[in-house]
DNA sequence: CACCTAAGATATGGATTCGTATCTTACGGC
DNA sequence: GCCGTAAGATACGAATCCATATCTTAGGTG
């Protein structure tokens, strides 16, 4: 009677059943059986591909990984750029931090990694936006030429991600607002006086 | 033939026993049997204090929060005084950043709140110590006399505690160094140009 | 249309842990 | 030195969850 998924459908949402349950549960009650029931199928289904419980977060965190990537926005403005990806990040990708940040800690134990590993693959991928963004502000004359530290280039995105950690909720745009004016910009822009 | 400890003496190592067990097994596998065992006692000990499993997680967080307390550096200069506390933190406060960030997400989900619930009575203890600090470069005429923003002033310790919650570990000292002198410093000292 | 693979349901053994109850024994107060 | 309180040990029922095994059935393949 009802319609049997296969093959890709099927472990696509077996994965997001896992992330939702690892989201709203967290990892300490991340259950086979709770997860079987959420993707409306049996804990056997799950076994078949996972051979443990970490398995399938590990699984489900790296397919959930696979599905983000910002696209480079272009504003006019260093400004506008870097405040539209941090506003994207805001309003997609807090329950991702938290999950990563905090729900796996037990995760991390075990495999002895850390959020950073899982961090950096995003980072890198985000970084190839960055430079296109960061050259467009280049030739508007917006920032010298020197090309700025990593540090510096990750600032706002740092900051929000620690809001996001500390808070477990979206930042407010006026936070947003001020880490980009009275941090971020005063260090990459040349002095206004 | 064994002493046995009594009232404070000995909530003071159950507790202690509770945050090394956190600290050292994380949230997930905290059972109170090997709270018990590390203290030297029995479960029975601890549910005669604790209701339950949650409610000695968060009697001992409590108990480890009122034990920190940073003492103002005077290093003469601006620079010397915020490494200072950095290293302070970065040598003392790893293990707690870590189970206060990430180890305790299920107790944050149980009780409504979030890190930065935890972390709130620490740095306004913390804020007392660096308006000393302030002040005090103030006076020396290192930065100007209008009063810092809040997020300005609290910025080399919030990417220091990113950097912790990234990477479990504490931070190089070359990159305290690099978070003071490319980021914070530049910030509130007068451009030297 | 017959066959085979895998989906999905169900049962289960074993391990873990919670929280309570019961008992003995050390220690402090008087 | 007696006595009551609480420390500490031990046992236990109930619940949870892991991981496997077994069985039925849907749906794709030939």
């Amino acid at each position: 009677m009802p319609e049997r998924r296969r093959g890709a459908a099927l472990e696509k949402a077996l994965l997001d059943a896992a992330w939702e349950e690892l989201a709203e549960t967290g990892y300490a009650r991340f259950t086979m059986e709770a997860v079987a029931r959420r993707a409306g199928t049996s804990p056997s289904v799950l076994y078949r591909r996972w051979s443990d419980r970490d398995d399938l977060v590990r699984a489900a965190t790296v397919h959930v990984l696979r599905e983000y990537r910002l696209d480079t926005p272009d504003t006019g403005s260093l400004r506008g750029d870097v405040l539209t990806l941090m506003r994207e990040i805001n309003a997609t990708r807090v329950q991702f931090i938290t999950v990563m940040g905090a729900h796996l800690a037990g995760y991390y134990r075990e495999t002895g990694t850390s959020p950073g590993d899982l961090r950096d693959p995003l980072v890198t991928g985000r970084a190839q936006a960055l430079d296109v963004l960061f050259d467009r502000a280049v030739e508007r004359g917006e920032i010298k030429p020197e090309p700025l530290t990593e540090r510096v280039r990750s600032l706002p995105f740092d900051l929000l991600r620690h809001e996001i950690l500390m808070t477990f909720a979206p930042v407010p745009d006026d936070v947003l607002e001020e880490i980009v004016d009275t941090v971020f910009l005063p260090l990459v822009l040349p002095p206004a006086r």
